[in-house]
DNA sequence: GGACCTTTGAAGGTC
DNA sequence: GACCTTCAAAGGTCC
């Protein structure tokens, strides 16, 4: 069986700077060693970049890292080599990463752009007045670079699942502590991370990757050499990124690596057919049993999950808003702000979370993991009213009632238009009618040309 | 307790 | 190749 992550991505095109290339020469490169080259030793690069990161605050250095830009991408990809940018932790880029048109990336980038604020650190854009209060713009987002003209071309963009009728926004505004917090990102610059309190329980050894994200889930080496060790972008995968708490464990040992590991292919092996080397005594009820036991891995997080995953917490203390629904919206927003670099940083980032997860889990695949996962999301849209209700008022909004299925159609039923949806806004002061609609809606697309 | 909501992107399936 | 579906995170809401 071809695996899994290459083979996609390689037919697909990939999803980020240009990865098709960037898998060919992974495959290609590929003499056997650098495959086989283990996580511990990747995780002991991570060490190293934590101490160099220590290091580097103290003296402003440069990371004195194995690589250097280059304009051949082998490096990366091929032999995932400890990349300089994961050195981007808590908010600061340390040294500049190779793109896929061979460019440098100069870093550190302004930190104003990184979280979505305005280059001149007005507070116009946070969500009480900014995020939210503008419309989107007709062009909604920056598409990955290697996608980037493509979809430009294309007039590509996403509408809004959750419109704020009138250019306003119905949430609390800014309060006086949060405005403090906000002019304390825009004073603090391109270190405004290193001031969020972390709340995770990092070893004094990874303190250089300190992270803004609470986590209820202690990680320690122990945690990650158990059975219940997943791959999270929080566990391992972040390089040291500072992305969240499972890129800042302290490196498990090489024992623990190889525990897991040989336990996972062991527990992959048998959930996907099994091996020769399986006793077929095996009954199948055994093998359902051991396969409800078996930990569920979860997918690589992508470029928008990191940054979700990094500005989540600003977000929620900044708009007081706890509804991660509406939370979300406004990242959405925010990460189409981004400027094409610093979108292109978390594409590096999902990248080598992508990389990290087929190196750690050679045999998972989303399909598997979507026929073994706990739990299966999103019921089919059904015909029925209520499903309706809430995809209709979700997707279209109360303002534009218009374009409301006609079960959905506040005038065709007896729905309550406000109230229910908790996450929905309030109500227009003039509903549109619910003229014109027939039938169902379509399905919407993901994007709609504008 | 679990589905749903919302966002973008990745992956895999279908046609 | 286009299109569709599911799942990653997150927490409030609803049934």
């Amino acid at each position: 069986m071809p695996h899994a992550h290459s083979s996609s991505a390689a037919s697909s095109g990939g999803d980020d700077l240009g990865s098709t290339d960037e898998i060919k020469v992974f495959k290609d490169e590929g003499d056997g060693e650098d495959e086989k080259r283990s996580s511990e030793n990747l995780l002991e690069e991570k060490s190293s970049l934590i101490d160099w990161t220590e290091s580097e605050e103290k003296s402003g250095e440069p990371y004195p890292g194995k690589l250097s830009v280059k304009s051949d991408l082998s490096p990366v990809f091929g032999k995932f080599e400890p990349h300089p940018a994961a050195g981007f932790n808590m908010g600061y880029l340390v040294a500049p990463y190779p793109y896929p048109n061979g460019g440098a990336h100069p870093l550190p980038v302004a930190m104003t752009g990184k979280m979505g604020l305005p280059a001149g650190g007005s507070l116009s854009l946070f969500c009480p007045g900014g995020d939210l209060g503008q419309p989107p713009p007709a062009h909604m987002g920056i598409p990955p670079p290697y996608q980037l003209d493509s979809k430009l071309a294309a007039g590509l963009a996403r509408t809004p699942m959750y419109p704020f009728p009138g250019g306003t926004y119905p949430y609390p505004m800014l309060s006086p502590e949060m405005s403090q917090v906000a002019a304390s990102w825009l004073t603090y610059g391109h270190h405004f991370d290193r001031h969020t309190p972390s709340m995770y329980p990092i070893s004094s050894a990874a303190s250089g990757f300190r992270s803004p994200y609470p986590t209820s889930l202690p990680i320690s080496s122990s945690s990650l050499s158990s059975e219940l060790y997943r791959f999270s972008p929080t566990l391992g995968g972040g390089l040291g990124l500072g992305l969240g708490p499972a890129l800042v464990p302290p490196p498990p040992s090489k024992a623990d690596l190889d525990s897991h590991h040989s336990r996972y292919a062991r527990s992959l092996e048998k959930g996907n057919g099994g091996t020769p080397n399986d006793k077929p005594s095996e009954s199948s009820a055994n093998s359902n049993k051991e396969q409800t036991k078996k930990p569920h891995i979860k997918k690589p997080l992508n470029a928008f999950m990191l940054y979700m995953k990094e500005m989540r917490a600003k977000v929620v203390a900044e708009c007081t808003l706890k509804e991660s629904a509406a939370i979300n919206q406004i990242l959405g927003r925010r990460w189409h702000a981004l400027g094409r670099e610093e979108q292109a940083k978390y594409y590096e980032l999902a990248r080598r979370e992508r990389q990290l997860h087929m190196q750690l889990y050679p045999d998972w695949s989303s399909r598997a993991n979507t026929q073994r996962g706990k739990k299966r999301k999103r019921k089919q849209e059904t015909t029925d009213g209520g499903n309706n209700l809430k995809k209709c008022r979700a997707r279209f909004g109360l303002d534009q009632q218009n374009q409301w299925c006609k079960p959905c159609s506040p005038e065709s039923s007896s729905v309550m238009v406000s109230g229910g949806l908790g996450l929905l806004r309030p109500e227009p002061a003039t509903p549109l009618p619910a003229a014109s609609l027939v039938g169902s809606p379509p399905r919407e697309p993901t994007y709609v040309n504008l």
